[in-house]
RNA sequence: GGAGGGGUUCCCGAGCGGUCAAAGGGAGCAGACUGUAAAUCUGCCGGCUUAGCCUUCGAAGGUUCGAAUCCUUCCCCCUCCA
């Protein structure tokens, strides 16, 4: 990895199961699945490294498990590489079954009620155990406003969760006996000085990469660009960054601006079982009743299946009737549509020509009426 | 032929004198979704010149200050008996 500290740069992230060209996307896997989607089209839709979730597979099948059936590559069949997410985002996600201590984080489980706790050892421990080339620390994120006081208390605490994390993943083990990088999470809300600080104390650490974490969690669209970018000016420039959580196509090429190497988020996923569609010429929903009778493809610059062999009117039809096919078909499209937008970034950057491919695809992204069938 | 039950807004289905443009589903229409408790959730869903007015609960007529609700006749459906 080269370039300056946050400026747009394109690089190589070798893991235990592949080298990832980055920037990359991440689609998100919390269970072990990429939802309605198998190994050979995630593969397909331009995936080098996906997220699961620690608290989902803890839970559900349970850490042991998994390490007995070899971990989560082989559990899932997957042989990309895999990063995994500490459970830190449960902590806002499922808050009103949560409490949290200077140990750790308590849950009452979404699953059964049962009482649950993740702590910064035991988070390392069981990501030992499910055994992904990526390891996330315990972290503390707060949702967005908060009080200066909380947000600060949460980074200070966040930061000790790394010590914690990174100290007790030393001499753990995968099953399969590869190793695994471990990235610290830097937070500090939408506060820009605090975020620059916790970056640079983060940064001291013996750690393989660096997350910011907690954006996107309720602040203004500038309060995150100003908060990130503090954040990647102090992060070391060797070392990959992740952003994580992020985002919309408009984020990952915000986030790619000032540097960032890696992207997770679950919109292309969810939202494409919810019936949008990202293009090239701007988001659409598939039920809207323009697709009805509309025989284009999705977007007719993808080169997915579903681009390939279906009409709007179809795909329409289908998620109107609830069938599987179309959520299936939606997610391929989506992923794709993300991998290929990562692709043409990294091309760029090589290309030396970043900022005019951004504009580019903001352009049609934004007025391109080709977006909308004609009625 | 006899006995009984029923026809409600696109569909199913509550309501059984005023608080009913009428519960609840479904369908339809639109919106939301950013380290996934999500194939979820929210809103709209008779019309209009929308703090109100108009049309609507099989049809027509009646009772009543007031009817989807009560009465009469008619039309249509279903069940049982002959």
């Amino acid at each position: 990895l080269a370039g300056a500290a946050a400026t747009p740069r394109a690089g190589l992230l070798a893991t235990a199961h592949g080298v990832v060209r980055t920037p990359a996307f991440m689609p998100v896997g919390t269970s072990g699945s990429v939802k309605g989607l198998s190994p050979d089209e995630i593969r397909a839709a331009g995936t080098q490294i996906l997220l699961a979730n620690t608290y989902h597979l803890m839970l559900r099948p349970g850490s042991d498990l998994v390490r007995e059936l070899g971990g989560l590559h082989s559990f899932m069949g997957w042989d990309g590489a895999i990063l995994t997410d500490s459970g830190g985002y449960q902590v806002v996600s499922l808050k009103d079954r949560v409490g949290i201590t200077e140990e750790g984080v308590a849950f009452r489980s979404h699953l059964d009620g049962r009482a649950e706790f993740l702590s910064p050892e035991r988070a390392m421990e069981i990501q030992a155990d499910l055994g992904p080339d990526i390891a996330m620390t315990l972290d503390h994120a707060v949702p967005l406003p908060a009080p200066e006081e909380q947000v600060r208390e949460a980074a200070e605490r966040t930061l000790r969760w790394t010590e914690r994390s990174l100290a007790r993943a030393e001499g753990l083990t995968t099953p399969s006996g590869l190793p695994q990088l471990r990235f610290a999470i830097v937070q500090g809300g939408g506060d820009p000085a605090l975020r620059a600080e916790m970056a640079e104390r983060t940064s001291r650490l013996p750690s393989d990469g660096f997350a910011l974490g907690g954006l996107s969690l309720g602040e203004e669209k500038k309060e995150t660009w100003a908060a990130a970018r503090a954040a990647n000016e102090a992060l070391p420039v060797d070392r990959p960054r992740y952003l994580m959580g992020m985002g919309l196509p408009e984020d990952l090429l915000d986030g790619i601006a000032q540097g960032v190497d890696l992207f997770d988020c679950v919109l292309p996923t969810r939202n494409a079982r919810n019936g949008m569609v990202f293009t090239s010429a701007g988001p659409l929903n598939i039920r809207n009743a323009e697709h009805t009778r509309s025989p284009l493809p999705l977007d007719p610059r993808c080169a997915c299946e579903a681009c390939a062999r279906f009409t709007r009117a179809y795909l329409r039809h289908l998620h109107q009737a609830g069938e599987i096919l179309a959520h299936r078909m939606l997610t391929l499209h989506n992923v794709t549509f993300y991998q290929t937008l990562m692709a043409e970034a990294r091309e760029a950057i090589d290309r030396g020509a970043f900022d005019a491919f951004g504009q580019q695809f903001r352009r049609r992204y934004r007025d391109d009426p080709g977006a909308r069938s004609p009625r």
